[in-house]
DNA sequence: AGGCACACGC
DNA sequence: GACGTACGTGTGCCTC
């Protein structure tokens, strides 16, 4: 069977442009339309597989039907020349995928689309369409079915007949009468005034074509609506004419032209690689192991048997080669040093029995340059095996020059630095089930490659985290930081089995309870977790109105579920097997499972280098979203408890951190003198806004006055702040407006730092930390709000992530100082938690909030409250 | 294996 | 006038 697919071109490449950033390759050319073309196409193809294809193009400024009307597409904006350089590309790239293009004179990509359809359809060939353009639903048939991009790009939806009829609620060959009713903006199509697409589909219901409307208008309804048709009668029939399109062209392809077959080409790899297409290129099967660029270059290096000073200088790059992510425990693959007297692979036993090389590990003037390095620090020291001297980290560096850089692997950053010669992990090792550890000889190349490859990078990083003034946020918060966490993550948090499983069991039977109480209420037995079964039940069987829909459904999530409340019983009910549902499996389960079986702790990893802000995350579990708002979920931290007799937990969290820092980074004055007097800040800000006293303020203001100021720590848009309370757009964007009117302090800095990070393209934090934001000059609505929002929120999100990353650092030389058992155990972006021997609980009393609140000097005063208790329940 | 919907924390 | 809107992680479902 023939498959022909038809490509609009013109129109995917505009979807294109608009929708993706301007991505530009390093000689400044820009490549977002190409790219999201290209990955467009090469999804359609591979899903697909047609036999044939061609990708149509509009020629020219004027068509035929410019001499109809001659303000046909008038309101068309000029092709921003960003995109116009970018066609010549495009065509290359169909050129080298060996895809026929065509375009001709007076006619538009449409018509192509449509002559070619209709001659595929006598040959008995199955066609697609894909395009942005609505319009061409017109083609729809039998055979010929249309792929609508929806937002974004490698998104479509299908149509075929009956899933045009079901959209519209009309045939396919009826569209051009829709559009000659309700006419098209963006061509200029003027259609009938005052009729939109509900009553042009209504009418044409009713009627059939354009042609019969007019002629029995009397019969249409509504006096007004027929005034409208009379009025604009030429318009209509000239409006459905120019949305026709032509089926006979005067094309000179024929179908047998289109043939096509899937090749990877010599030209596609080049204009791929010219153009930085990198994970296309992969996606061809482009294999960086056997690229040239790292195959050229052969490395010496020495296979060492017996570690010797002859292999050991500073600094020196080291690998510690560990593959599995989760690094607790996990196996070392082997390791590598690079350094001047040579490079060398040193296999795993050779190293970690030989105490020459632990001691140089553990020397603290023998520099170490390091990938990940707590991540090596950590594999060893579940060896006990000590590194000191590590003073620069590849990956640190290269997350905080540019935070928002898709990935910080090592060879994506030696790349960068134009260092070829190493391979990526999963390039070397594979990756998912084709993973292969070699051994010998083959292994060492590879990890002296990347030791290699990180003694040439250090130079280079370090010269641009200078350039950055960022050189001392490296060395003296993030490097000393890493190694406090690689501390807190060997050290782990106990916790106690016997209290989760006997909540397990809890748990459990409530949820059986409550699920034969759901299926009773529901009349039937279903999937109670299964959106799209509930979906049914709720809004099929119950005929519950629907509030929201998903792209795959009906919603069912808590808001929404929350609407229904009154509606009937089930509700409460499925939100409450969601919230027990959500505890046990994720928490209860979740957590029985990352026991350490050595430890009969948990190990949390804190990822460090992630978050484009600068607060820390944490995975395998995540220990930053144990529940704590809700009791029932509260209870779960009950069974975090300190890992040895007679010690207790110790918890201080900063009060209102982020928008101290606002205070202090706004200079507003009267937020500093409310923070310098220790208000209660929502109350006076709900104060300010309704412009009330203090005795005035209700509860509900106060709580539209604690979301507004959650909205500005966060930088959530007036939409953002409107579904938090449930309230209007509008009335949401007046909120945000009086508090503004109210700290102008605040205003002024919101405006000036959006006007900063237009003129430098990043906004900074109080220590330096970097978020590059590119969009912020972007002609997409969407996406330069979006680039404000962050513009005003990173330095205060960030600055706060900043000061309490100092206050760690601090923190753990005080214990140390002090010679204090106390261990610091866990961080929860603006929480410290602790565990420590009764008798040292009273000296954290003083010494924890001194720390913390000292960590920096602000304009205003910061504030650490604290609790301590025998769980992490009871330190609340 | 990967996406989606949902839910938890800050 | 619509667009689709804080960040992160983990779970179960569902499709491929």
């Amino acid at each position: 069977m023939n498959k022909l697919i038809l490509i609009d071109g013109s129109g995917i490449a505009y979807r294109a442009f608009f929708a993706l950033p301007l991505l530009n390759n390093d000689k400044g050319v820009y490549t977002n339309a190409v790219y999201g073309f290209t990955t467009m196409l090469m999804k359609i193809i591979e899903e697909e597989k047609p036999s044939h294809v061609l990708v149509a193009f509009d020629a020219g400024k004027t068509t035929f039907r410019h001499k109809t009307y001659k303000e046909y597409k008038g309101t068309r904006q000029k092709t921003p020349p960003e995109l116009s350089e970018q066609f010549s590309f495009i065509h290359e790239l169909l050129d080298a995928m060996g895809i026929k293009r065509y375009e001709i004179e007076n006619y538009e990509a449409d018509d192509i689309i449509g002559t070619l359809a209709v001659q595929a359809e006598k040959e008995g060939f199955e066609t697609k369409v894909v395009t942005g353009d609505k319009d061409l639903l017109q083609l729809v048939d039998d055979h010929v079915t249309v792929s609508l991009t929806r937002k974004g790009i490698t998104d479509v939806d299908d149509y075929d007949k009956e899933k045009v009829y079901e959209r519209y609620e009309i045939t396919p060959d009826k569209i051009i009468d829709l559009k000659g009713l309700m006419g098209d903006s963006s061509d200029n199509i003027p259609g009938v005034q005052g009729v939109g697409e509900k009553t042009a589909i209504k009418l044409l219901k009713q009627f059939g074509s354009i042609e019969d409307i007019y002629q029995s208008l009397e019969d249409v309804s509504g006096k007004k609506l027929k005034e409208k048709l009379e009025n604009d009668r030429e318009k209509a029939f000239l409006s459905k004419e120019l949305a026709t399109i032509e089926k006979h062209a005067p094309i000179d392809v024929k179908l047998d032209d289109l043939q096509y077959e899937y090749k990877v080409t010599s030209e596609l790899i080049d204009l791929f690689k010219d153009l930085e297409f990198k994970t296309l290129l992969e996606r061809v099967g482009f294999d960086e192991v056997i690229s040239e660029d790292a195959e050229e270059e052969t490395l010496e290096f020495e296979m060492v048997t017996e570690v010797n000073e002859q292999h050991l200088a500073s600094p020196s790059a080291l690998v510690v080669e560990v593959l599995e992510d989760n690094y607790h425990y996990a196996d070392i693959v082997g390791l590598a040093l690079a350094n001047e007297k040579g490079r060398f692979y040193i296999p795993t036993e050779t190293a970690l029995n030989s105490s020459i090389f632990k001691e140089w590990l553990a020397d603290a003037n023998q520099k170490k340059i390091v990938f990940d390095g707590k991540k090596s620090i950590v594999s060893l020291k579940w060896r006990d095996i000590d590194i000191n001297g590590v003073t620069f980290d590849i990956q640190m560096a290269s997350y905080l020059i540019d935070p928002s850089e898709s990935s910080h692997d090592l060879s994506a950053i030696a790349k960068r630095k134009h260092i070829k010669f190493v391979y990526s992990d999963d390039a070397f090792y594979g990756k998912g089930a084709k993973r292969v550890i070699p051994e010998g000889e083959k292994l060492g190349d590879h990890l002296i490659r990347k030791a290699e490859a990180m003694l040439k990078c250090q130079p280079l990083l370090k010269e641009e985290l200078e350039n950055n003034e960022q050189y001392s946020l490296f060395a003296e918060l993030e490097m000393p930081l890493s190694l406090v966490l690689a501390e807190m993550e060997e050290k782990g948090v106990k916790i106690s089995k016997e209290t989760l499983e006997s909540m397990g069991e809890e748990l459990r039977e409530k949820l059986e309870q409550k699920q034969k109480d759901i299926y009773e209420l529901a009349g039937t037995s279903f999937n109670i977790n299964s959106p799209k079964q509930l979906g049914e039940v709720l809004f099929e069987k119950l005929n519950l109105p629907v509030i929201k829909k998903t792209k795959t459904g009906y919603s069912t999530s808590a808001d929404v579920l929350e609407k229904l409340e009154s509606e009937h019983d089930i509700i409460s009910e499925i939100l409450d097997y969601r919230q027990l549902g959500k505890l046990n499996s994720t928490y209860i389960e979740g957590l029985l499972k990352v026991i350490h079986p050595k430890t009969g702790k948990i190990h949390t990893r804190f990822n460090q280098a992630l978050t484009q802000t600068g607060r820390l995350s944490s995975t395998d579990p995540n220990l930053q979203n144990i529940p704590i708002r809700l009791e029932e979920g509260r209870k779960i931290r009950k069974a975090f408890i300190p890992s040895k007799q007679d010690w207790m937990m110790f918890s201080a969290d900063y009060s209102q951190i982020e928008l101290r820092v606002l205070a202090h980074i706004a200079n507003d004055e009267s937020l500093i003198e409310a923070f310098e007097h220790e208000m209660d800040i929502h109350t006076k800000t709900a104060m300010d806004v309704f412009g009330v006293d203090k005795e005035d303020v209700t509860s509900l203001m106060r709580r539209h006055a604690k979301a507004v100021n959650f909205g500005i720590v966060y930088g959530i848009s007036d939409y953002g702040l409107s579904q938090s309370l449930n309230i209007t757009r509008k009335e949401a964007g007046a909120f945000i407006d009086r508090y503004l009117e109210s700290y102008p302090g605040v205003k002024q800095y919101m405006e000036d730092i959006v006007q900063k990070a237009k003129q430098d393209g990043f906004v900074t934090t109080l220590l330096h930390r970097r978020r590059y934001l590119p969009d912020i000059t972007s002609r997409n609505f969407n996406r330069r709000s979006f680039a404000e929002r962050t513009a005003m929120n990173t330095p205060i999100q960030g600055s706060a992530a900043d000061i309490i990353k100092k206050a760690m650092i601090h923190m753990a030389k005080r214990l140390k100082d002090e010679r204090m058992q106390a261990n610091m155990l866990l961080q929860v972006h603006d929480e410290l938690i602790f565990e420590a021997p009764k008798d040292e609980i009273d000296k954290l009393k003083t010494i924890v909030p001194d720390v913390m609140e000292n960590a920096v000097k602000l304009k205003v005063p910061l504030k650490v409250d604290f609790s301590f208790g025998d769980t992490w329940y009871d330190a609340k």
